[in-house]
DNA sequence: GCACCTCGAGTTCA
DNA sequence: CTCGAGGTGC
């Protein structure tokens, strides 16, 4: 190549290289792959190899490779870095508009920013050069992590020139992050390398950009977004800042917005509960700030936090509590759960008083012990989970959990079969499985009866109005009129909801009965096989065997419900009472043979009418995602279903993509 | 016999 | 959602 041309493919390289960044930053839109912007980045690295000299100190190349560090040196900040003053609910950001406004008179504008959970740092820049980068520290002073912060790649090393030029000096402030997916792939290396896990996005930027080894910090895949800058130069309010710094190509989050009011400041809050969990990174509240500068100035500062800014903070996703007790609950198979009563605890915006701890295995591998104070999450948001215990915070004396050896309902023996982790209570007449097939009897995929919800299964077992299933149908008005809350209207309510369900389709009737290893799922097959009840009662255990899907242990199970005493009883019992089966059909459609997995929530229609349409088309419903699954409708917040299905390159759709594709398909 | 997919069962709160 | 375990295919 001659010269001018390797010139020319270096300037364009550079050029190329800061263009993809900075819709990274300013814009929050990558406009390639990460593995193409890698490419890109080595290009120019092996040219500048074979060329140093055009190698400048401002290169992209520049930001990594500097050699490591013995210890950080400290920063001194020009002017202290403040924390803000924190609200925990509307109602104390409404009291702090009340106070600005006491203050300083009505205020006509606030600027509502997403609050990045992550590090807080400053960047000074010099003739647009960085020159220095540090952490908050303690406020007054930080630590230099300029190096660190160099291999950032969202960081600019070199302002933009706007049409006012660049500032002979300026610092600017902001939160660096990891985002989750770089987290994800952080932790799952440094589980291959068998080094301990960050606990979560937060502490592994911190401990990315405290590095002595910025080589490090380069690879985590750190993030930024600024907020602040001083001297704020023309910038007459924050939203100018912002932009200001949009213009000096210094990224921001785009997901600001100026109101006028304390009502949209709460419709700002209210959207963003949800919809961050949408987002790559993690935020933890809503930053409030009184918009135009002047106003900020008179307010000033209180302590050590401004009184012209406020943070709601959203409900905590992971809180520490306290392990009060744990119980023993039986299910309808008798198998013994132990859960967790807690310290009631605000968690994801519920109040958590529960929590399962799946098996006893389970409970000794995270060694809990009653009275710990523990780390609790919720699992995709929904299902509350212990993490593990707080050593530090261990009672003296407490001991290691014990399985009772005894059922806590009927006081049988509790049996852990060869090779399984569960232990049952092997009574058939135990009240708490019975009280348990009840539930499931009456249960949504079931039969379904409305208006019969555990509350009032446990009034008719406990008053002794109900025992066996087939004794529902025999409920009378007088009997449901003694319970709590049941009046005239209620009770013919719920006896024509029972009515209704003494014909059901075969499958929810073979689910109902509650046989072992049978669910939904294999109901609905048994049903499309045989067809009839009495065709199921009379197969033995080789005819099942054939159906597809089924196997020696679910087999040997159904055959034995059906050959068994309390198996007949029930059946014959339930036919006393007028309770049939419908005949069904397997449906078949031009979706025959695909799984769809739905994750996330969706808008205009509900998850069980989704599954309906599905099915109505020969579709099956799925639950997880494998290769084999056809494809994965992604609603709101979609959960690691998503993730999975990306992995294993699964079509993904959206709700509008989805609905597109039913009615391409007839349904 | 193993890997991979599916399914069942249990659980939380509003 | 998670865990364990049954079923199937290589």
């Amino acid at each position: 190549m001659a010269p001018e041309e390797t010139r020319a493919r270096h300037a364009e390289l550079v050029r190329t290289i800061e263009h993809h960044a900075h819709r990274y930053y300013v814009l929050d839109s990558p406009e390639i792959e990460d593995s193409e912007y890698d490419a890109l980045f080595r290009d120019l690295a092996n040219l500048e190899e074979l060329h140093p000299e055009l190698q400048t100190p401002d290169s992209p190349t520049q930001r990594v490779g500097a050699a490591p560090v013995e210890a950080f040196a400290k920063a001194p900040h020009r002017t202290p870095m403040l924390s803000l003053a924190n609200a925990f609910g509307v109602e104390e950001v409404e009291e702090f508009v009340r106070r600005v406004e006491r203050a300083v008179g009505a205020v006509d504008a606030y600027v509502c920013e997403l609050k990045i959970d992550g590090l807080a740092v400053s960047l000074s820049y010099k003739d647009g050069q960085l020159l220095r980068g540090a952490t908050r520290g303690n406020g007054l002073e930080g630590e230099d992590v300029t190096a660190q912060l160099r291999t950032v790649r969202t960081i600019p090393t070199r302002l933009l020139a706007g049409v006012g030029g660049v500032p002979a000096e300026i610092e600017v402030r902001g939160e660096v992050f990891l985002p989750k997916s770089a987290f994800a792939r952080l932790n799952e290396d440094l589980d291959e390398r068998g080094k301990p896990r960050y606990a979560n996005p937060r502490n592994a930027a911190a401990g990315s950009v405290r590095q002595l080894d910025p080589r490090i910090t380069a690879r985590r895949g750190l993030r930024a977004f600024m907020y602040a800058i001083d001297p704020p130069g023309e910038a007459g309010t924050q939203a100018g800042v912002l932009d200001a710094l949009d213009r000096l190509g210094l990224p921001t989050n785009p997901h600001r917005r100026v109101v006028s009011n304390v009502e949209a400041i709460a419709g700002y809050v209210e959207e963003w509960r949800d919809r961050r969990h949408d987002l790559d990174y993690d935020t933890d509240g809503v930053v409030i700030k009184v918009a135009p500068l002047a106003l900020q100035e008179e307010l000033g500062a209180v302590a050590r936090s401004p009184r012209w800014a406020i943070a709601y903070k959203f409900p905590p996703e992971e809180v520490e509590t306290v392990v009060l007790d744990i119980i023993v609950s039986v299910g309808r198979t008798g198998a013994a759960t132990p859960v967790a009563v807690l310290e009631p605890a605000l968690v994801a915006g519920t109040t958590v008083r529960r929590a399962t701890l799946h098996n006893e295995d389970e409970v000794a591998r995270k060694d809990i012990r009653i009275g710990d104070t523990v780390l609790l999450h919720k699992a995709g948001d929904v299902i509350p989970e212990v993490e593990r215990p707080l050593l530090e915070k261990r009672p003296e004396g407490a001991a290691p959990w014990r399985m009772p050896d005894r059922c806590p309902s009927c006081d049988t023996e509790l049996v852990r079969e060869e090779g399984e982790v569960v232990r049952r209570c092997v009574n058939p007449l135990c009240p708490a499985q019975r009280r348990e097939r009840l539930r499931h009897f009456a249960s949504r995929a079931s039969l379904n009866i409305e208006g019969l919800g555990e509350a009032i299964i446990d009034q008719l077992v406990d008053g002794g109005h109900v025992a066996g299933a087939a004794d529902i149908f025999r409920l009378d008005k007088a009997t449901l009129l003694t319970l709590d809350g049941f009046a005239d209207k209620s009770a013919d309510n719920l006896l024509r909801a029972i009515d209704e369900r003494r014909h059901v389709s075969l499958g929810r009737l073979i689910n109902a009965l509650g046989i072992r290893h049978v669910g939904e799922h294999t109901a609905f097959t048994l049903a499309a096989h045989f067809g009839t009840l009495d065709a199921l009662t009379a197969a033995g255990e080789e005819e099942l065997l054939a159906v597809e899907g089924i196997g020696p242990v679910v087999a040997r199970s159904v055959a034995g419900w059906f050959a068994s005493e309390p198996g007949r009883e029930l059946l014959r019992r339930l036919a006393e009472v007028g309770v049939e089966a419908e005949q069904t059909e397997a449906s078949t459609g031009p979706w025959t043979g695909q799984t769809w997995v739905l994750t996330g929530g969706l808008d205009g229609l509900t998850r069980p009418e989704a599954e309906a349409r599905i099915r109505a088309l020969g579709g099956t419903p799925g639950s997880s995602v494998s290769r084999k699954t056809h494809a994965v409708v992604a609603g709101a917040a979609p959960g690691s279903k998503l993730e999975k299905a990306q992995r294993l390159g699964v079509r993904v759709l959206d709700e509008a993509q989805f609905l597109a594709e039913l009615e391409a398909a007839g349904g």
